[in-house]
DNA sequence: GCGAAGTATTTTAGGCTTGAAGTAATTCGT
DNA sequence: ACGAATTACTTCAAGCCTAAAATACTTCGC
């Protein structure tokens, strides 16, 4: 009763256990992420990618420029412009062109920015605990080590 | 040497580690999708929400409602309305009104839209075995066993 | 039968994202 | 010093996505 006479594809079952995996990587990953944006807008008015960016100005030293911002969040220079643009309009950043280079221009929290920043990190941090919360302490270690492989090993084709 | 003394924040280790962990889990899966929308772009000029809808209407029995799409891909119902709308344009699916109930259209792949989509998804099971290659059956099986826990425990919350 | 409630879909306004083309400033080679 | 190449950023067109309001049709209660 060998079957594989019947199904001559050259797709093995592993590839297709594979492609499970990665969509069921793809769906679990979207849902958090909707979860988290949908409570970021009910509670404090933001998106994710605003927040995104918040959260590199918060941990970087000093101000960045666009191009160092694009290639933190790995997007593109236009969205950065798009993003500084709207939350600038919120007060939340400020935005200066620099004196020695004047193409280029840096970006830095206000305080407002930095105030409000720090509130959504608190509840952001809290409900991403809230829900992986389901996992032990080992399963989450196991699942962040086999991530790092996964991204590891599509690192080594793209 | 305690320095929770100096650190009296509410957030635990363990938080911060779990946010670690989502963030890890949220590039890796938007680094494989921007991988593929790439390769599905470059190869077929086909985006990856469209091929999604074309594999749910591929794997479906008959003919799909706009609303049942909308559930499957687990997307709004406008959002479907403009997907269709371009593969439409395209010739790739076939938009009916129903009979019975003229609310309602139903959706299925043109004979082109079919042929198309089984030669996309020989590449794209393929594409997927690469990115995931560098890791081996058991870490493939356990990082979905893993990822199964986190989707149920993502569902209690939401 | 007919009005109210419900259902399926579309439309709209706004935001995110990309790739490609365009602008402006700097640097490099000679 | 000066034209060419490079760099930093912006603009544009197109597509994806959502929430909320609007439209069109069906069903339910009486």
């Amino acid at each position: 009763m060998d079957q594989r006479v019947e199904q001559p594809s050259v797709a093995s079952d592993a590839d297709a256990d594979t492609l499970r995996l990665w969509l069921r990587l793809f769906a679990t990953s979207n849902l958090v992420a909707a979860e988290l944006a949908r409570r970021l807008r009910a509670e404090f008015a933001m998106t994710l990618p605003r927040f995104d960016l918040m959260a590199q100005l918060h941990k970087s030293d000093g101000p960045l420029t666009l191009g160092e911002l694009s290639r933190r969040l790995m997007v593109t220079n236009g969205n950065v412009t798009g993003l500084v643009e709207r939350l600038v309009d919120d007060g939340l950043v400020d935005r200066k062109v620099r004196a020695n280079d004047r193409r280029s221009a840096t970006v830095s929290l206000t305080e407002a920015g930095e105030m409000l920043f720090e509130r959504m990190a608190d509840d952001h941090r809290a409900w991403v605990a809230e829900l992986f919360g389901g996992l032990d302490e080992t399963d989450r270690a196991e699942l962040s080590a086999l991530l790092r492989s996964a991204r590891n090993s599509v690192g080594e084709s793209v």
